[in-house]
DNA sequence: AAAGCGTGGAA
DNA sequence: TTTCCAAGCTT
């Protein structure tokens, strides 16, 4: 492209953004730690989503210093049923590292930004452009989309490589004045207008100069060839109560899926089953615990309920609900969690699945 | 370089 | 039901 049509199409995508651009609770200033805490929200998570998430999150934290002190509970709870729970926890660590690195002040480049924990090249450019007026592009899901149309560009975007690429191609389009704002009309343009499954060409902005449309082959763009297989996997989710009403709820290993979260205790039938045999026993649900954790458990009763399905990235997961009562004096000592009041459970950041267990149980528990 | 990491919604 | 998608980062 040459410099008229470079201006050329970065006027079209601001003045579109000028004429559509979203009110967003983040768009209401450029304040670098709002900005920040928006676009690792935002990753892998829609607008709609986050929005109430964004409020909560400022209305209890609302500056830097605060989020770098929050108490691990208090920050899980706040972010509870959000997911990728990593980047609540890399928040709170960068935080702690621009507090004490950079003397509470954001660093202002992209480079540098980069340099902090769960801020990667896309959220690097993102910050960089629209709090800090620097050139550089944000390439995310939207920017391969928009431009591998417009330029009718066949890079496998499954590849690791795909994204230097388009930052390759995309930074000579970074205007010098506004960047921010390209950036961003470049990602409402490509979650409103240049969609995955529907685009709609006719109000495009774009349309008179896209390759892909010219060729009407804006559907086979941007080429994606990986394809992920989800893992299907059985579990037992054990509803266990002492004498006191308390529930036992066990946290996730450091490493995996949820980890660090409580959930009922969970195991994988996997680890029951031998080659031949087909039904779990109680008996060896009680022998299980024995001797995994030395917890003795009573009455454990298959609930009948309908088993609980919960879907994550790579996995699909199937539990079937148990109950059991042990004693409140048992010793933990070697069982990765602890006793759980019902006032505590609900002050508890929990993810997802354990909330639809609850459900399960509850709703068992009502027609009892 | 590729796999692992949540959740909700749409088709 | 199944699949895919949505403002990615870490290891």
């Amino acid at each position: 492209m040459n410099n008229n049509e470079i201006k050329a199409l970065q006027s079209d995508f601001l003045n579109w953004y000028d004429q559509n651009k979203r009110p967003l609770p983040w768009r209401e200033n450029q304040e670098p730690y709002y900005v920040w805490l928006s676009e690792i929200m935002l990753q892998q998570t829609q607008v709609q989503t986050v929005m109430p998430y964004f409020e909560r999150f400022i209305q209890a934290l609302p500056t830097l210093a605060d989020l770098a002190q929050v108490p691990d509970d208090t920050l899980m709870k706040l972010w509870e049923g959000l997911g990728y729970y990593s980047r609540a926890r890399n928040l709170k660590r960068a935080a702690q590292q621009i507090m004490t690195d950079y003397h509470g002040t954001f660093p202002q480049t992209a480079a540098e930004l980069e340099q902090i924990i769960g801020i990667g090249p896309y959220t690097a450019g993102a910050i960089a452009s629209i709090a800090f007026g620097e050139a550089v592009p944000a390439v995310d899901g939207n920017a391969y989309r928009v431009f591998s149309r417009l330029f009718d560009d066949t890079t496998d975007i499954s590849k690791s490589s795909a994204r230097q690429h388009f930052a390759n191609e995309i930074a000579p389009l970074v205007p010098k004045e506004r960047p921010g704002d390209f950036n961003q009309a470049v990602m409402d343009l490509g979650s409103s207008i240049c969609t995955t499954k529907d685009p709609a060409c006719l109000l495009c902005p774009l349309q008179p100069y896209c390759q892909a449309y010219a060729q009407g082959k804006q559907l086979e763009r941007p080429v994606k060839t990986k394809k992920i297989k989800k893992k299907r996997e059985q579990y037992l989710a054990l509803v266990i109560h002492d004498e006191q009403g308390r529930v036992l709820l066990q946290e996730r290993p450091a490493k995996g899926v949820l980890s660090g979260l409580y959930t009922y205790p969970l195991i994988n039938e996997a680890n029951l089953l031998s080659e031949s045999q087909k039904v779990i026993t109680s008996t060896q649900i009680a022998a299980f615990f024995k001797a995994q954790y030395e917890l003795t458990l009573q009455q454990v009763q298959l609930l009948p309920v309908k088993p609980v399905t919960h879907i994550f990235t790579h996995l699909h997961w199937q539990l079937t609900l148990y109950t059991a009562s042990i004693d409140a004096n048992a010793n933990l000592a070697y069982f990765p969690g602890r006793f759980f009041t019902t006032a505590a459970i609900a002050a508890q950041g929990l993810p997802t699945l354990q909330k639809k267990l609850q459900a399960r149980f509850a709703a068992y528990q009502k027609n009892v």
